[in-house]
DNA sequence: TCTGGGGTCCTAGGACCC
DNA sequence: TCTGGGGTCCTAGGACCC
């Protein structure tokens, strides 16, 4: 058996913890750039304001629904996430992070008639000690237990579902909200007379095979009880990406350059977290696909590195070579990007016989980025960084409503007067 | 005026090999 | 007129997820 926890509009519930006066009031959060709706709690739902809706179409809306709007807070949102997932990781020894908000357990040490009893305790706690509210889903499959969660969040409305001995419910969930079966599969089972879980678990499997990919035929065994995948304990991640918006459309070389440097900047802290080399790279800049009226150019360049690194400099210095083969002037640019891959892991590196660093230029590079991150831990992100990045951020985006960073500066601490 | 960011997996098709 | 069979590896693109 498997249990899903899900926390409760994750964004929307964070945001309230610091703001009492915030309870049962509508909440939204934007992603970033202030563009759409990522976050909604239950008040603002009901409003009708939908998921990933453009804010600007709903402004109006939500000035005269006195919603409260937040920029998203990917800090904040991040450390009370690790909270959630310790209180879980502590509970419980088998358990995969699947998200933000969401994780696995893998109950099948636990005697079947303790498990819902376990979950229950499991989510009150969570709640006592985070203050995030969360419901959790129980089934034989990790499909099933997402279907679970699903119906206790959105039929039952209660916090704990276990959906073993109730698959009559199968026959009430419309295909679509099955997980793993998105808007074209949905459409294309449809037109099969597949239009309910049930339909899709009970389905010959021969029958899917002609007409789909392997992914809807685990999705249906899985739904008819039997395990195709089974917990995922080990992050190893397979690529990284970092890239954003940009405030205001660019079109000059200097400012684009910069942003790139500092994505690069980002993907590289994340890299050395996880203690990785990345071995290829690829940048890509795009103009604004909304803007019909503008000429478009999207383009991206890879490079294979000629060994597996971390070094920010060399990293920054291939990034802009790969910017500046493709840049083209003329174009309204929206959005820089870079994305790791080949990323293996630092005690693992295959030595090159043609291209082999010294053991010497290793040495030195790690001991440069140590010192570097050593710095910028002690006093704050960006205290040290390459002249590359800029300094004016002209591309910087736009996140006018952020809450502060209430568990994660110093500065930003909440008051409490009694 | 204003439209997110970061991931995974699978498949088809091309280039190559013997 | 007729033109093999069996592989691997890589990349782009499309589907999905939160």
């Amino acid at each position: 058996m498997y249990a899903l926890v899900d926390c409760n509009n994750f964004y929307a519930s964070c945001e309230r913890l610091f703001r009492p006066d915030l309870q049962n009031k509508p909440i939204i959060v934007l992603s970033n750039n202030d563009g759409c709706i990522i976050a909604r709690s239950g008040e603002a739902k009901v409003l009708g304001i939908g998921m990933g809706e453009p804010f600007f179409k709903i402004k109006a809306l939500c000035k005269q629904h006195q919603v409260h709007v937040f920029s998203s807070n990917y800090t904040f949102y991040g450390d009370m996430s690790q909270r959630v997932m310790s209180v879980i990781e502590d509970s419980w020894p088998n358990v995969e992070i699947y998200s933000i908000d969401e994780a696995f357990l893998d109950l099948k040490s636990l005697p079947a008639s303790q498990q819902e009893a376990f979950c229950h305790g499991l989510e009150q706690k969570i709640v006592r000690y985070t203050g995030i509210p969360v419901s959790i889903g129980i089934g034989p499959t990790k499909t099933l237990a997402k279907l679970a969660n699903h119906i206790a969040k959105k039929e039952l409305k209660i916090p704990v579902f276990n959906i073993d001995n109730q698959r009559f419910w199968l026959s009430r969930i419309a295909i679509g909200d099955v997980w793993g079966i998105g808007r074209q599969w949905s459409k294309k089972l449809s037109q099969q007379g597949i239009n309910t879980a049930f339909d899709l678990a009970s389905i010959e499997l021969c029958r899917l095979k002609q007409l789909f990919y392997v992914m809807v035929q685990r999705t249906a065994l899985e739904l008819s009880g039997v395990v195709c995948a089974g917990l995922d304990e080990f992050d190893s991640r397979k690529s990284i990406i970092a890239s954003k918006s940009f405030g205001q459309m660019q079109t000059a070389y200097t400012p684009i350059a910069q942003a790139v440097s500092s994505h690069c900047a980002r993907a590289c802290e994340k890299l050395r977290e996880q203690n990785l080399l990345v071995g290829h790279m690829s940048v890509f800049i795009q103009t604004n696909r909304f803007r019909l009226d503008l000429p478009q150019y999207n383009y991206s360049i890879a490079y294979k590195l000629e060994y597996p690194t971390d070094d920010l400099r060399s990293l920054t210095h291939r990034a802009k070579f790969c910017l500046r083969q493709m840049f083209r002037p003329g174009f309204h640019y929206q959005k820089a990007g870079i994305c790791f891959t080949d990323l293996i892991s630092k005690e693992q590196v295959q030595m090159d016989l043609f291209n082999q660093p010294s053991d010497e230029q290793i040495k030195q590079s790690e001991q440069l980025m140590s010192v570097w991150e050593a710095i910028n831990n002690k006093y704050g992100r960006h205290t040290l960084r390459l002249a590359a990045e800029g300094r004016g951020k002209s591309w910087e985006m736009r996140s006018e409503l952020r809450s502060p960073s209430y568990t994660t500066k110093w500065s930003d601490l909440p008051l409490v007067r009694l």
